[in-house]
DNA sequence: CTTGAGAGGTTTTTT
DNA sequence: ACCTCTCAAG
């Protein structure tokens, strides 16, 4: 190894710990990192790649590096370059939506696809969903659009199409003929949605050996980053492109796999260790985030879980702080608890941009913000409505995507009648039928009903605006053309008039500016692989805002308290970390007791929320709280019992007896008539069999009454108290 | 075409 | 509680 290193600077290789040199500087071979949480990730796949090109085993050239989000690959760019002082043009970075979409743009003919083809993002699909369903006359009642939707995307990610999959009932063959008649339909359309992207690319490599080889060719270096997100077809896409002598180099954390309930396969990681013949798996277990006293109740959570390729993370960190747990009587007191805290923390120089208030679902965030609010904190939430996904601004990118091909019939009905020109329910209906018959898309069809129409109200209205935008778009920059579709549309002129439109006017400057900004970056790339000229700039705007949602919010720099999911927190490091709201049902979620595994992948996003905190940790729960317009009692989760209790400070006295508690100075809204019976809301139990619980609600009458209480770890169950044996405590 | 009442559904999320 | 969607009335 040292031999090696002489003819590289070492400063590229300084400060990098034995396990993580040894996996920067691996030979040409498949390998797998097992990268615990703060373990310098990201900056072993940054070094390796530099490091392949500094020793020059690998051009920029010959590099593919695959990420699940847009940020991540930025990152990883940003990162290389300030590493190395060449240029990284010539190497592909992205993530597997975006590496796939440029393989499509490029052998769009071999795959059978428009040279513009657009892409539909989950609405624009939910939609198309929907089309279909109506002309096949199929019951939505029966057959939900959006679990059409979810099945057609598991398919399509597993590797299957609609010819493929087994049908064993009606129900089961009737959503395999939606699938099909689906697809028949982007076909027809020339859109794909984000599945398709993937398994149409895998589709092009494997039934093109020419291609496949060019490709296998070139990429001798795969790297993947989150392996462990990876779903089967993105599995089974690597593996075509990496062929026999390709080498990957995979950086995954089982442990942090969060995303099973999307696609991802854990079990990838082992089917890889296999497939490619990994012989020793890197660990990565030295922690340079969080203090130990973190690290051990993280590691003492995560230990409960089965199916694990093991691995403990350890730091030279001090004990740091203990964890400090609060329970709250309820949400509201939950929220106070943390907001006081915050104000104290803030004021002895914490920087609020530093301090993390994390959440398993997004219900949560309201009574949060509610008392940040009270409180004066300035505060910023994660998620929501993305830039690309807004109301206006998807309006604007539908009359361009008319302006780049009239026969996207997904855009063309979400603006023929926005702004209002007079086209309503009846006018569709009969341009849709006209269509039918002419086996054409809808605008071919409106073409041929009104010729050359005016500008004006109307289905002629409509039809010549359209030809006006594209007939005057043509010879204009990107910025320009989107300037004429907002304006020419009328959108701007509606939102004008709307009293609330002023932001939305504002997105549609931003727009402008996200088209400056693509028009100069993207300038110089307008060759494709072929050497061919590539599509429009304008198409290939338009791929770019369904490939990147955006950037969240504009304010993103504020000095603000930070508030988001576990989820999204993900890759995310803070001093303090704020963890609410644990009490079973709640996190672990109930929902999650429904999926296989679904308690693991439970624990693990427990994992992930603990090692999210560098130096403070709080843990909180309340005993009871509002959920969907319900009072409901809880217990704590038990992913608290699951940390020693010597790495805890309890910050108030908590009882063992969840109904010891004084009951919140506001009943329940509306109680429920009190039955003659010995049990409460709140009224602490015990059974023979499932140990001790809470009754949470009752149903029926004195002569058939039955409860419903939560017993923690055994679920929440329903009892008829005739025959039960309950004994109150 | 716009508006409002009523129903239904609420884990997590990227592309 | 709250949001989104649908459908009927204006």
């Amino acid at each position: 190894m040292q031999l090696m290193m002489n003819s590289t600077p070492t400063s590229l290789l300084d400060g990098l710990n034995d396990k993580q040199l040894e996996a920067v500087t691996l030979p040409h071979q498949s390998a797998l990192i097992l990268a615990g949480a703060g373990s310098g990730k990201t900056r072993v796949l940054t070094t390796r790649i530099a490091w392949l090109i500094q020793t020059q085993q690998a051009s920029p050239h010959g590099i593919l590096s695959v990420t699940f989000t847009n940020k991540a690959a930025k990152e990883m760019l940003t990162r290389l370059s300030a590493m190395l002082p060449i240029n990284v043009r010539g190497m592909w970075a992205g993530t597997f939506h975006g590496l796939c979409n440029r393989l499509l743009r490029a052998h769009h003919r071999e795959v059978d696809l428009p040279a513009t083809f657009q892409i539909l993002d989950t609405a624009d699909q939910l939609s198309a969903i929907k089309r279909v369903m109506k002309v096949m006359n199929v019951d939505d009642e029966k057959f939900p659009p959006k679990q059409v939707m979810g099945y057609i995307n598991s398919c399509k990610e597993e590797g299957l199409r609609a010819y493929a999959v087994e049908a064993y009932d009606s129900h089961a063959q009737r959503m395999r003929e939606i699938f099909e008649e689906y697809d028949k339909q982007c076909q027809r359309e020339g859109v794909v949605d984000f599945a398709e992207l993937l398994l149409r690319c895998y589709e092009l490599l494997s039934h093109n050996a020419n291609i496949r080889e060019h490709y296998q060719h070139r990429f001798k270096y795969i790297l993947v980053d989150e392996f462990q997100d990876t779903n089967r077809l993105q599995y089974l896409w690597l593996k075509l492109l990496a062929g026999s002598d390709n080498c990957i180099f995979a950086v995954g954390d089982d442990d942090q796999s969060i995303y099973a309930f999307r696609g991802a396969r854990v079990g990838n990681m082992r089917d890889f260790e296999h497939d490619f013949n990994v012989e020793n798996i890197v660990k990565l277990e030295q922690n340079y985030r969080s203090h130990s006293n973190i690290l051990d109740a993280a590691n003492a959570i995560i230990t409960h879980n089965r199916n694990r390729l093991g691995k403990n993370l350890w730091t030279s960190a001090g004990k740091g702080e203990p964890i400090r747990v609060y329970e709250g009587y309820n949400d509201k007191d939950e929220a106070a608890f943390i907001v006081d805290e915050i104000k104290a923390l803030h004021k002895e120089g914490t920087e609020l941009s530093n301090i993390a208030l994390l959440y398993r679902s997004n219900a949560q965030s309201r009574i949060l913000e509610h008392e940040l609010f009270s409180a004066g904190l300035p505060y910023r939430v994660y998620g929501g409505l993305r830039f690309f996904e807004r109301a206006e601004v998807k309006h604007a990118l539908a009359y361009l995507r008319l302006i780049a091909s009239g026969d996207d019939d997904t855009a063309l009905l979400r603006v023929i009648n926005f702004p209002t020109r007079g086209i309503g329910a009846r006018s569709l209906e009969q341009l849709q039928e006209l269509a039918r018959q002419q086996d054409c898309s809808l605008w071919q069809a409106a073409c041929n009903k009104v010729g050359a129409g005016k500008p004006g109200r109307g289905l002629d209205g409509f039809v010549a605006l359209i030809k006006q935008m594209q007939e005057e778009s043509i010879g204009l920059t990107l910025p320009e053309q989107v300037e004429l579709a907002t304006r020419l549309s009328g959108l701007r002129d509606h939102y004008v008039m709307d009293k609330e439109g002023e932001d939305r006017i504002a997105n549609l400057d931003e727009l402008v500016n996200a088209a400056i900004a693509f028009n100069n970056q993207e300038i110089g790339m307008q060759v494709d692989e072929n050497g061919e000229v590539a599509m429009s700039i304008l198409a290939q705007f338009l791929a770019h805002a369904s490939l990147e949602s955006g950037e969240h919010q504009a304010d993103a720099g504020r000095e603000a308290l930070q508030l988001m999911t576990v989820h999204a927190s993900k890759g995310l490091e803070f001093n303090t970390v704020f963890i609410s709201g644990l009490e079973e049902g709640l996190f672990p979620h109930d929902q999650s007791s429904f999926e296989a595994n679904g308690l693991e992948e439970e624990r693990r996003l427990m994992y992930v929320a603990v090692t999210r905190a560098r130096q403070r940790l709080y843990l909180s729960f309340a005993q009871s709280r509002m959920l969907h317009g319900q009072l409901r009692y809880g217990i704590p989760s038990r992913f608290l019992d699951e940390i020693p209790e010597e790495l805890i400070k309890r910050l108030n006295s908590v009882s063992n007896k969840p109904q010891s508690y004084q009951q919140p100075a506001a009943a329940p809204a509306v109680p429920k008539p009190q039955a003659n019976l010995p049990w409460k809301i709140g009224q602490a139990v015990a059974h023979s069999k499932f140990g001790q619980g809470v009754v949470v609600n009752y149903e029926g009458n004195a002569n058939d009454l039955r409860v419903q209480v939560n017993f923690g770890k055994e679920g929440l169950k329903w009892l008829a108290l005739e025959y039960a044996k309950l004994e109150t405590l």
